[in-house]
RNA sequence: CGGAGUGUAGCUCAGCCUGGUAGAGCACUGCCUUCGGGAGGCAGGGGCCGGAGGUUCGAAUCCUCUCACUCCGACCA
């Protein structure tokens, strides 16, 4: 992508109305606009983000065997009369009617909808397990949505559900979801912290939440320091099994704020750490509660019929690309992880219209293309300062710097965002270190 | 929902107390000089001062109502 062709509105001061790093950075860096209170629009650049951590998400769940669909946002009510739910949620369900007065809602999850797409079309126990997720827009009228997409109104989500025919493997779905999470905040380089929560109005017995670390985080944790130590990506590798990293790591003490326990916490002695986090998944264990309440039954090997155990498994997507930039920024802007970087490096021209730097960029921008770097490339008739506040506030991870006086003796600039390190190499050589 | 604020140009804000024809910086357009880490000069464009009522000869400014947004709290996968 040519900056100069890109949409790309980015601010030099703060908008008044952030108040968090992360909200801040992504109106500057031009992500997002707001419309109205917890609703956003995605920019292009925040978009790109966007879709990259639901690449990541999606091949995850895929790879835990998990199958995309996708339900509608907006439910009718009956569904949730039905499940008893449509009373008990709340002012925080939108709720809409039709033109034929109708009452329908727009959805803030979807277990019910699910549940009826299960019971109209699994009638056997053989066609058991089955693991149904779909990435998409829900919306819940908080009373209070703030700090911009991090607790928005409507914002994205990853939402699973299971369907297995004993309790024993439902709790062996619940184990594998429980690891794809973790592997799925590894691949963007976080480190998503398990805890004990509570099942609040999904209902169920056993839930835990993953958080991540941020001080401007809206939860509390309470957890045994060793948890922290631990190194979650060599515990998965190290077994094939996944109730065994599941028993490794929820051992250790760590509850959400509202399920702390000061006796547990009290053996602990020093060992106790209490932090901030943010919220990025959630994921339930709730038995047949649904698939009972909307008498959703398949028939077991013995004929008769059986209501199979569900889960129900969040991963809250546009509020991970929040979570992300809390995690990884400086005092420039946003320094993103290559894996979900907007795009793979950027090319900064410090003089547009010298025919020398021109050239090399053009060479280097087509190279890098093809080589599926999807580069972007600053041509635009700016001042060097500009272009290198720019590539820095939205966080490209490698950068090529190309101005005359280098491109005489042959050498750019090959810049880390991260470590904030330079070299001066051959345009060749800065390219071999992208396309390898 | 309780409490506190803010709505004036795309952004950050001044002007309001004490009523008298709408301001600055950044951004934008044109020209010139600059050009290696957010340059400078000159000239421009852009606002129903959130909306509606009222007071007044006259309202961004005073009064009433209303809408929106933000913050603290309560609430919340």
């Amino acid at each position: 992508m040519r900056m100069s062709r890109f949409f790309l509105p980015t601010l030099k001061e703060d908008p008044s109305e952030a108040q968090i790093v992360s909200h801040r950075l992504m109106l500057r860096a031009g992500m997002i606009r707001q419309s109205s209170a917890g609703i956003y629009s995605w920019l292009p650049l925040g978009l790109r983000v966007l879709r990259k951590v639901e690449a990541i998400v999606r091949e995850e769940q895929d790879a835990a065997g998990c199958q995309e669909l996708l339900m509608p946002t907006i439910q009718p009510a009956e569904l949730w009369q039905e499940s008893g739910r449509y009373d008990d949620y709340g002012a925080e369900m939108l709720r809409i009617r039709d033109r034929h007065d109708r009452d329908m809602l727009y959805g803030p999850t979807n277990e019910e909808m699910v549940t009826d797409i299960v019971r109209a079309h699994i009638r056997s126990y053989k066609d058991l397990p089955k693991n149904l997720y779909h990435i998409q827009w829900k919306f819940r009228d908080e009373v209070r949505p703030r700090f911009g997409i991090m607790r928005g109104r409507e914002f994205l989500m990853k939402d699973a559900y299971s369907f297995d025919l004993t309790f024993e493997a439902s709790r062996a779905t619940y184990n594998r979801m429980f690891v794809a999470y973790l592997r799925t905040f590894n691949r963007m380089g976080l480190t998503g912290i398990p805890v004990a929560a509570n099942t609040g109005p999904i209902g169920g017995d056993l839930s835990h939440e993953f958080l991540i670390l941020a001080d401007t985080g809206e939860s509390e944790i309470a957890c045994d320091k060793e948890l922290l130590d631990t190194d979650f990506l060599k515990l998965i590798n190290s077994s094939d099994d996944v109730s065994t990293v599941v028993n490794n790591l929820t051992h250790y003490y760590a509850a959400a704020d509202e399920k702390r326990n000061p006796n547990d916490e009290y053996d602990l002695g020093d060992n106790l750490v209490v932090k901030r986090g943010i919220e990025v998944g959630h994921i339930f264990h709730f038995g047949t509660k649904y698939s009972k309440a909307m008498n959703a039954t398949v028939a077991g090997p013995d004929g008769e019929a059986v209501f199979p155990q569900m889960g129900s498994y969040g991963i809250g997507v546009s509020r991970l690309v929040g979570g992300l930039i809390e995690a990884f920024h400086d005092e420039n802007g946003i320094v993103w992880p290559e894996a979900v970087a907007p795009f793979g490096a950027g090319i900064i021209n410090l003089k547009t219209g010298d025919e020398a730097c021109d050239a090399v960029c053009a060479d280097l921008y087509a190279k890098l293309q093809a080589a599926g770097r999807d580069p972007i490339y600053d041509d635009r008739d700016e001042r060097a300062g500009a272009k290198f506040a720019d590539m820095d506030l939205i966080g490209i991870p490698w950068q090529i710097v190309v101005g005359p006086r280098g491109v005489k003796n042959g050498v750019v600039e090959f810049k880390n965002r991260a470590t904030g390190e330079r070299e001066e190499i051959s345009a060749d050589a800065a390219l071999a270190r992208l396309t390898a």
